[in-house]
RNA sequence: GCCACCGUAGCUCAGCCGGAAGAGCAGCUGACUUGUAAUCAGCAGGUCGGGAGUUCGAAUCUCCCCGGUGGCUCCA
C-alpha cells in the first residue's frame, strides 16, 4: 500500500499501481472539470499516470504555469492535426512547448502566413469537436515500426531507453503523432479562443545547419481569451517602446539602407552617448584605469598571433594597405597588448587596467542585424587588466563593484553566469579549474546568486556574464568579465618580478555597457525615451503664452543655460496648447510655462514629463532642483521645492 | 546565411483583380496672440526600394537584386 494526498487532504492508503484519475476520483467524485493533469513533488504528471510510490499529489488547473505547459503540449499535437489535413505530404518532425508557447516542425513546402490562418481555424474546429485524445503505449520496436515512414520520429525514438514510458502515441480519431507527454486528458479544457499562431520560420533539423530545412511553426496560448488579449496589449507596448522607432521620433540615430547594420548617431543620441561615456570615464578613474585608444585597422600579423584570424576569420573584414594585409578589429584587446608591449613593467605596476572605448566592426549576418540591438559597428567600453595572478581576485570584486554601481545608476537589477572551460579550449586543466574556482568564490564572497552555464566559457578562460533586466522584465547581456591566461602567452607578455625574474600576467578582459549602442537601445527601451534628466538631450523647454512674453522667457532660458541646462525656447506661432503637445512628444521633461503671471511676478510655472504642474515657482529653487538631480543622477522628474 | 511577410511624400498610411499618384501629420507662406496634449487657410513635396520582363499601357502581374520586420542560428 502507499499513503497518497491530494491537494493536501490525506487519502490514506492507496493501492499502487492506482492511475491518478481513479485517486483523484476518491477525492472530488466524478466531477474532474478544470483539473489538466498533477504535479509531485516537481514532476508533472498526466491524469493517466499510475502511482506507485506514496505522494503528495497537487492538481494543475490552466491557471497553473505547469497546467499551461499540458495546453501548450496538446495544442501542438493539434497543430500537427492541422498540418496533416491540409498539406497532406508535410512529415512531422518533432514538437516543443513551455509555459505559453508551442511549436513543430515540419519537412515540407514552405509555408506562407495564409496557410496559418487557415491552420488556426482548423485548430479551432478540432477543440471545437472535442474529441478526447487516445494514448498508446507501446514497445520502442512497435513505436519504430508505427513511425517507420518518418525518419525523425524514428531517429528521435531510436534514441529512447529500450524500456522508456516517456514516449507514447496520441491518438486523435484517425491521426497519431508520438507524444512525450505528459498530455492532457480532454482537449475541453483548451480555450479556443485564448491561443495564436504567431509566426512561421525556416529551422535546421536538432538546430545543426547541416541538417535538412523544416518549417516551424509557433504559437501563443493562455488560460483565456482575457489573458490572450492582455499579451497582444503587452506585445504593442513593446511596440511603442521599440527603440528603433523612438530613435526615429526623437532622432536619437539613423539607419540608412545602403548601410546595413552601421547605425549613424544623430546629435541627441550623441548626446547621450557622451553623457554615458562621460560617467563612464569618471568611474573608471576612480578605480585606476588609464584610458587609451587603438587603431581600428591593425596588421594581419597582429591578428594571426592573437589567434582571431583562424578562429574570427568568418566575422572580420579584411583590407589591404601598401600591399600588406590589414584587419578591420573585431576586439580590441590585441590593440592593448601592443600598449602593454610597448614599455617594460614592473611587478609594482600590476594590476595595470587601460580602458579604452575601441570601435569595433564585426560581419555578422545579414539576418541578425537589428535596430542598435545587434550592428556591424559599434563601440565598447572596454578594458584589459594586466595582473599577477595572485591579484586576480581582488580585482575580480572591484571591477564586479563597479559593474554593480553603474547598473544601479540606471535602476537595472540583474542575474549573474558563470561560464565553465569548453570543449574547446587551451591552457591547462589545473588552471582552468582554479581560475573557474575563483570566479565563483568571488561572487559568493559578495553573497551574489549565479547560474552555472556548462562550457560555455571563452576559448581562452573562463567568465562572468552580467544580463540585466528591464522594466519590462527582459534580460540582455551586457556586461562581461573573461579571465584569459592565453593572450599573455600567446604574445610572452612579461613582467619584472621582485626577485628580477620575468614572470607572464594574466590578462582580464571586461565591459560593463558591452555596446554603448546596445546600451542605449536598452536604455531607450527602459524608460520608453523618457530617459532620466542627466542623460536628456534636451532638459527644459520654455513656452511662452503668447509673444508677448518672448522677451521674459528668453531671459528666463539665458538664466537657466548659464547655470548648465540644457534648455530651448519654443518661439513659434502655435498655441500654448499645441506647443505642449510637442514637447510631450519630443519626451522634453520640464516645459517652463511663461505667461502673463509669470511675467508680472516674475516667476516661473513647470509642468513635468509627467504631466505634473508647478506653478507660481521661483526659477531659483527649479534650478536648485534640477542640478540636485542631474548631480545625483535621480530617476524621475518630480520636483522637490 | 535560411524561411515567411513587408517596401508608395520627411513620418503614419490609403490606392494594388492593369487605364492620368492620394490623405493626415511634419515643412514653407500668411492670418490669428492664444493659459496647460493638435487655431485656420494656402503652397510645396513622390525615379511608387532598384533592375529586367509581360502589355497598347505597370505602384498594381512575373522574375532577379537590395533593404526592413518576425523567427532559426550566432552574439556585445
Amino acid at each position: 500500500m502507499v499513503r497518497i494526498s491530494v491537494d493536501e487532504e490525506d487519502l490514506g492508503d492507496c493501492k499502487p499501481g492506482m492511475t491518478i484519475l481513479e485517486i483523484l476520483r476518491k477525492r472530488y467524485g466524478g466531477d474532474l472539470k478544470g483539473i489538466l493533469g498533477v504535479k509531485i513533488s516537481s514532476r508533472v504528471l498526466s491524469l493517466r499516470d499510475e502511482i506507485t510510490d506514496s505522494s503528495e499529489i497537487t492538481t494543475l488547473k490552466i491557471t497553473d504555469p505547469e497546467g499551461m505547459t499540458l495546453v501548450c503540449d496538446s495544442l501542438a499535437h493539434v497543430l500537427a492535426r492541422a498540418v496533416s489535413r491540409i498539406i497532406p505530404d508535410a512529415t512531422m518532425a518533432s514538437l516543443s512547448s513551455g509555459q505559453n508557447e508551442f511549436s513543430y516542425d515540419f519537412k515540407t513546402n514552405p509555408i506562407t502566413e495564409e496557410t496559418m490562418s487557415q491552420l488556426q481555424k482548423i485548430m479551432i474546429e478540432i477543440l471545437k469537436d472535442a474529441q478526447t485524445p487516445q494514448i498508446e503505449r507501446l514497445s520502442k520496436t512497435d513505436l519504430l515500426y508505427m513511425f517507420r515512414e518518418n525518419a525523425f520520429k524514428k531517429t528521435i525514438i531510436e534514441g529512447l531507453d529500450e524500456n522508456s514510458e516517456d514516449h507514447v502515441v496520441w491518438h486523435l480519431g484517425d491521426f497519431a503523432d508520438l507524444c512525450h507527454g505528459p498530455h492532457l486528458l480532454n482537449l475541453r479544457e483548451i480555450d479556443s479562443d485564448a491561443f495564436e499562431l504567431k509566426s512561421v520560420s525556416a529551422v535546421h533539423w536538432r538546430g545543426d545547419r547541416r541538417n535538412v530545412q523544416l518549417q516551424r511553426i509557433s504559437g501563443v496560448a493562455f488560460p483565456s481569451r482575457k489573458d490572450l488579449v492582455l499579451h497582444q496589449k503587452e506585445c504593442k507596448e513593446l511596440e511603442k517602446r521599440d527603440h528603433r522607432r523612438i530613435g526615429k521620433d526623437l532622432r536619437l540615430f539613423m539607419l540608412e539602407e545602403d548601410n546595413p547594420g552601421m547605425p549613424f548617431l544623430l546629435p541627441n543620441g550623441m548626446t547621450i552617448v557622451n553623457r554615458l561615456v562621460e560617467f563612464w570615464r569618471d568611474t573608471h578613474r576612480n578605480e585606476g584605469y588609464q584610458e587609451i585608444s587603438t587603431p581600428i585597422l591593425l596588421t594581419k600579423d597582429l591578428w594571426l598571433q592573437s589567434g582571431h584570424w583562424h578562429k574570427y576569420a568568418e566575422n572580420m573584414l579584411i583590407t589591404a594597405l601598401d600591399e600588406r594585409e590589414y584587419a578591420i578589429k573585431p576586439m580590441n584587446c590585441p590593440g592593448a597588448i601592443l600598449v602593454y608591449q610597448n614599455i617594460i613593467h614592473s611587478y609594482r605596476d600590476l594590476p595595470l587596467r587601460y580602458s579604452e572605448i575601441g570601435l569595433v566592426h564585426r560581419h555578422e549576418l545579414s539576418g541578425v542585424i537589428s535596430g542598435l540591438f545587434r550592428v556591424r559597428a559599434f563601440r565598447q567600453d572596454d578594458a584589459h587588466i594586466f595582473l599577477m595572478e595572485s591579484q586576480i581576485a581582488d580585482e575580480l570584486d572591484k571591477v564586479i563593484r563597479l559593474i554593480d554601481n553603474t547598473y544601479r545608476v540606471f535602476g537595472f537589477s540583474y542575474v549573474v553566469d558563470v561560464s565553465t572551460r569548453p570543449e574547446q579550449f587551451i591552457g591547462n586543466v589545473e588552471t582552468w579549474e582554479r581560475s573557474t574556482s575563483i570566479l565563483m568564490e568571488v561572487l559568493r564572497k559578495r553573497n551574489m546568486a549565479f547560474r552555472i552555464k556548462e562550457k560555455e566559457g571563452a576559448f581562452y578562460g573562463p567568465k562572468i556574464d552580467f544580463h540585466i533586466r528591464d522594466c519590462l522584465g527582459r534580460y540582455w547581456q551586457c556586461g562581461t568579465i573573461q579571465l584569459d591566461f592565453s593572450m599573455p602567452e600567446r604574445f610572452n607578455l612579461e613582467y619584472l618580478s621582485s626577485d628580477g625574474g620575468s614572470r607572464r600576467p594574466v590578462m582580464i578582459h571586461r565591459v560593463v555597457f558591452g555596446s554603448i549602442e546596445r546600451f542605449l537601445g536598452i536604455l531607450i527601451e527602459h524608460y520608453g525615451g523618457k530617459f532620466p534628466l542627466w542623460l536628456c538631450p534636451i532638459q527644459i523647454r520654455v513656452l511662452p503664452v503668447t509673444d508677448s512674453q518672448l522677451g521674459y522667457a528668453r531671459t528666463v532660458a539665458d538664466k537657466l543655460r548659464n547655470l548648465g541646462l540644457v534648455t530651448e525656447i519654443d518661439d513659434s506661432q502655435n498655441s500654448i496648447s499645441k506647443k505642449i503637445r510637442m514637447a510631450h512628444k519630443e519626451r522634453i521633461p520640464y516645459m517652463v510655462i511663461i505667461g502673463s503671471q509669470e511675467e508680472n511676478e516674475s516667476c516661473i510655472s513647470v509642468r513635468t514629463l509627467d504631466n505634473e504642474t508647478y506653478n507660481q515657482l521661483s526659477t531659483d529653487s527649479f534650478c536648485e532642483s534640477v542640478i540636485c538631480k542631474i548631480k545625483t543622477k535621480t530617476l524621475g522628474y518630480q520636483l522637490v521645492i
